[in-house]
DNA sequence: ACTGGCTCCTGAGGGC
DNA sequence: TGCCCTCAGGAGCCAG
């Protein structure tokens, strides 16, 4: 599923394939996704030259001479620049036809997915005006954390999920981190002490890091823009390890369920 | 201002 | 072997 060391693998292996090209043509084969892909679509985008590939929380940013395609790849998303001879694949629901020849294909089963063209700057949507900073930006740092966690009740781990909070950190990266910064998932957000927030904030840096370094985690669906999966999954601690040993102190990992998502955690290491 | 719950959707996996 | 049921999950949205 990607979170944001999947979409950031996926926005650096576009970038090259993308940018100073042309859109030839652009074909919807299912409009439903997170939100119905509008009349207008497909007009908006053909004929743009692609200027820039970038990244805000997990959202691709493809900015063009005429407005800025905004795509989020939801839980099962993938977008690749594919050679058009390769038959569409089920639930390729979004063709985009470059003047390189290559096909750049939105792949969702889910379709939690979503794609916009927006007009002016982008920070501006309301989908991205509230966010919070990113996470490997220097504006996310143990004081802002500290600040930012007074007085709320929630659980850290939900704390470090809410995009308004800080971006990117969905459920697998947000058990990892509390793990490698040895904070128990359920503490209240509030109670956490500066030291506390320093190393949730460096864990979170470490292991997000770490991701983009591997090409993201793969577990179901996620593949990069080439086709191509990510290996994080290989360096996971706690994720989907309930009951198995602690892969530093051997007590067996634990799960449950906070706001609806599984939390898994080393009672032997996080305190 | 917070917090928690609901919702969209399909494939995987377990049980029988 | 195959069918049916349950569950997972990003994040916007709404109600309390």
């Amino acid at each position: 599923m990607p979170e944001l060391p999947e979409v950031e693998t996926t926005c650096r292996g576009l970038a090259p394939l993308l940018e100073g090209r042309r859109i030839v043509a652009v074909r919807v084969h299912e409009r439903r996704l997170r939100w119905m892909l509008p009349r207008g679509f497909e007009a908006a985008l053909a004929g743009r030259e692609v200027r820039s590939v970038k990244r805000r929380a997990k959202y691709l940013l493809i900015g063009t001479d005429g407005g800025t395609l905004m795509v989020h790849l939801g839980m099962s998303g993938s977008l690749r620049a594919a050679d058009p001879s390769i038959p569409r694949r089920p639930h390729d629901h979004v063709e985009i036809d470059l003047d390189s020849g290559r096909c750049l294909r939105f792949n969702d089963p889910r379709r939690f997915g979503s794609m916009h063209v927006l007009d002016g700057d982008p920070e501006q949507h309301a989908l991205l005006r509230a966010l919070g900073p990113e996470p490997l930006s220097s504006a996310f740092d143990a004081k802002y954390l500290h600040a930012r966690s007074r007085g709320r009740r929630v659980a850290i781990k939900q704390f470090i999920m809410n995009a308004g909070i800080v971006v990117g950190v969905g459920n697998i990266y947000a058990s990892e981190a509390l793990f490698h910064a040895g904070v128990a998932p359920g503490r209240a957000a509030g109670r956490l002490t500066r030291a506390d927030t320093a190393r949730v904030v460096a864990a979170i840096r470490r292991v997000l890091a770490a991701a983009i370094k591997v090409g993201g985690t793969t577990l179901r669906d996620y593949v990069n823009a080439d086709g191509n999966p990510g290996y994080f999954q290989q360096k996971l601690y706690v994720y989907e390890r309930a009951g198995e040993p602690c892969r530093k102190c051997t007590t067996p990992i634990r799960q449950r369920v906070q706001g609806q998502r599984s939390t898994y955690w080393c009672p032997g290491c996080q305190r």
